[in-house]
DNA sequence: CGCTTGACCGGAA
DNA sequence: ATTCCGGCCAAGC
């Protein structure tokens, strides 16, 4: 499994933990979404920083300063990834008042989006 | 020094 | 829905 990290791994990270700290209460962001709105690294080929900067921004947030909401980052499935301490990320967003569907959370509900991000077609397309 | 082990994601089969 | 694949590094034991 290829696995890398950034070129300036401490700048990378902080950018991270900006972003992470931006997500409001009661609301979740996708490691790959944060990946995105960080721009690549200039001597990264956009390809491989498509690939491979979610799993940045996961490592970002294992090593966050604790005024990080680290918990409200979640994977593109609406799921908290597998891992020791995963049952403490759900409690801490149940706390928040999101509320889990068989390990899962509805994204169209709880995903964050600033005025920037024009995705998500499925959402205002009536009838 | 040489393994092992990672908070991921989108596309293809 | 499910599994498989490519991406090709570095910190910690």
């Amino acid at each position: 499994m290829p696995y890398t990290y950034p070129p300036d791994q401490k700048t990378y990270y902080e950018q991270v933990w900006e972003l992470a700290r931006q997500v409001p209460h009661g609301k979740v962001a996708t490691y790959g979404q944060l990946a995105q709105m960080i721009p690549a690294p200039k001597d990264i080929d956009p390809k491989d920083y498509a690939a491979l900067g979610s799993r940045w921004v996961g490592n970002a947030l294992a090593a966050c300063p604790v005024d990080v909401p680290w918990q409200r980052v979640i994977n593109s499935q609406g799921q908290i990834s597998k891992r020791p301490g995963a049952e403490k990320q759900r409690h801490l967003l149940e706390q928040e008042g999101i509320v889990f569907i068989r390990d899962r959370i509805d994204l169209q509900t709880y995903h964050w989006h600033t005025s920037e991000q024009m995705d998500d077609p499925t959402q205002g397309q009536l009838f």
